[in-house]
DNA sequence: TTAAATTACTTAACATGTTAAGTTATCTGC
DNA sequence: GCAGATAACTTAACATGTTAAGTAATTTAA
């Protein structure tokens, strides 16, 4: 297209951000829909946003979590919580119970039909997960991790 | 709070998805995130968000790029380009013109103002950089990238 | 030459993220 | 007890992301 991209390393000393085009916020947002990609229009099919689908997971593997809980797990903040749970149970997927002993607290649970539809979802899922690992290589995706968990503790001090 | 989280690698052989808590795309948000976090406050004060900063960034690198150009490299989708150019232009800190020999294209340009505004606040983000650099090592920021790329290298086939 | 397809951009509509303000419930110190 | 602080959630308002539809300019191909 145009003649740049040539130059990687022979930066003179007076840019002054630093190399263009390259930001960890770029970067890293770019990764995250590469790899969303994969996962997103299945999803949909069944009329599941990335983040209702998070909330789920964590609902099936431990129920009765209250929403505090579960927004610091899914990494959701409670605005979109709260629109979540209200949401997936209009639709009868999870159901709420307001816990007795303090009442502004309530706890979800997987409905029967939240399940199911858990159960339909989550072989797919695992298999296209399987399909990144192979093509990225597992040490990688592990490196990968490992980098990121401690890029956020890093930043953290 | 409760007693969990004991357990990291002796998982049962049963586990659906995979350890759970552990997904790419959360992994990358959260990371993005807490890169951001150094950020945005300063661009704030600016009134700029870091979008708009990324189009200013690439405009000062090379003036006059096209929006759909200026889009591609700002990974951003054109609705929202021409969200940030309207509003750029509004505050004065871009120009457009139109491209005589076809019509239907505009390109940009930062005005005196965008680059007094780019003046002042690279210092500081590149300071910042320099110190997100520091504190997680510089070797290890070179090798996150190198991996991010090649993961949205190999999701691309 | 001109009707159809394509391209560059805009607008609209709606989901999500995010901040702040509001509600109700619980806790604290007096 | 009880007034004030805090906590758990909800609601509202607005920025951003995203898809689809709309507009106008250009290309194409019959």
């Amino acid at each position: 297209m145009s003649q740049l991209s040539s130059k990687k390393k022979s930066l003179p000393a007076d840019l002054p951000v630093r190399e263009f085009g390259k930001s960890l916020p770029m970067s890293l947002l770019r990764a995250r829909e590469a790899v969303m990609k994969k996962f997103i229009s299945h999803l949909k099919k069944h009329d599941l946003s990335p983040q209702q689908w998070r909330v789920i997971r964590f609902l099936q593997q431990e129920d009765g979590l209250e929403m505090s809980e579960l927004a610091e797990r899914c990494f959701l903040m409670m605005p979109s919580m709260s629109r979540i749970s209200k949401n997936l149970e209009a639709r009868g997927l999870i159901t709420r119970k307001t816990v007795a002993s303090d009442q502004r607290r309530s706890e979800l649970f997987l409905s029967d039909s939240g399940r199911i539809l858990y159960s339909k979802i989550a072989p797919k899922s695992a298999e296209r997960y399987e399909h990144i690992t192979q093509q990225f290589g597992e040490e990688k995706i592990e490196l990968l991790y490992q980098l990121l968990d401690e890029l956020v503790v890093a930043l953290k001090e």
